[in-house]
DNA sequence: GACTATTCCTTGCTCGAACAACTAATTTCT
DNA sequence: AGAAATTAGTTGTTCGAGCAAGGAATAGTC
């Protein structure tokens, strides 16, 4: 059954953190579809609900985004009537993002998906076991942190 | 300066993986960037040189990856001149792949940004700490896993 | 032998991600 | 005040990922 052949071989830690990630963002999916939105747009979501409406250039770094992603990304959502965009008058740069009223509909059902996706991934850990977890994924997040551009 | 803010409140867990995958997944982008190859294309190939030629279904589960993803990305691979497929005489269905000469010019490259992404990742952590991530990681992976369709 | 799965692969669609190049508005510097 | 640099968004392109639907070859069944 050898679950070593192939690439896995060569960084391990890579590949673990590699599959962990494709796991986790594949539930994570499956759970979002029940609400009818894509993977990445509940976190754009989420962030307007808690923090009102904003730039989307903060919008964007506040779920590690780009400009060009977060601009599609909100172009979709737009038209399909989650979020609502005009243009700041102080600074006619600037677009303000806020999350509609009808927005608000699927709020608990992403809330609910996101403790599901949260109780399937470490629900059946110690609390030693996640706290450990959680200190590994800081120290891994601390590492790869100052290298990106 | 409040790092709490927006939607990290929820989930912290699944918003941690999400962020060191993310801050992964970009390093080993721009490292494998020198390469010519795009992130997922190098554990294709790398899985054709350690393994040798094979059938598609098994080169996409060997990776995790999917039938019509693997299907896409071997034909641009083919088109570049690094894959070469043949149908099979034994079995009509099935499309054997097999990595050409040319790609052997890379693979040097290849391993030599993996080891780079393995080294940036975890090569400043004491065994101790490198053992006890791997070990969680192996948990999160076996917690997760069975979910998977 | 024919009818029905099953397997392998492809194509169409929508989406997120990353890079580059571009417009427009604002700030900074001289 | 005018030129240069910076900032905010958009668009184009390429790619991986996932779902659905379909075609072609094989295996299984009656």
């Amino acid at each position: 059954m050898s679950e070593t052949a192939g690439a896995a071989g060569v960084g391990p830690m890579s590949h673990a953190i590699f599959r962990v990630a494709r796991l986790h963002k594949s539930l994570a999916g499956r759970l979002l579809r029940e609400t009818g939105l894509h993977p990445g747009q509940e976190l754009t979501l989420m962030t307007l609900w808690v923090d009102g409406p904003q730039r989307q250039v903060d919008l964007a770094a506040a779920i590690d985004s780009d400009a060009p992603t977060m601009a599609r990304s909100l172009a979709r959502l737009e038209r399909d009537g989650l979020v609502r965009r005009t243009r700041s008058d102080s600074d006619r740069r600037v677009v303000l993002v806020e999350a509609t009223e009808a927005s608000l509909a699927c709020r608990p059902k992403v809330e609910a998906a996101w403790q599901e996706l949260e109780r399937l991934t470490v629900g059946s850990l110690s609390p030693q076991q996640q706290a450990g977890i959680a200190q590994d994924l800081r120290l891994l997040e601390s590492n790869l942190e100052p290298l990106d551009p």
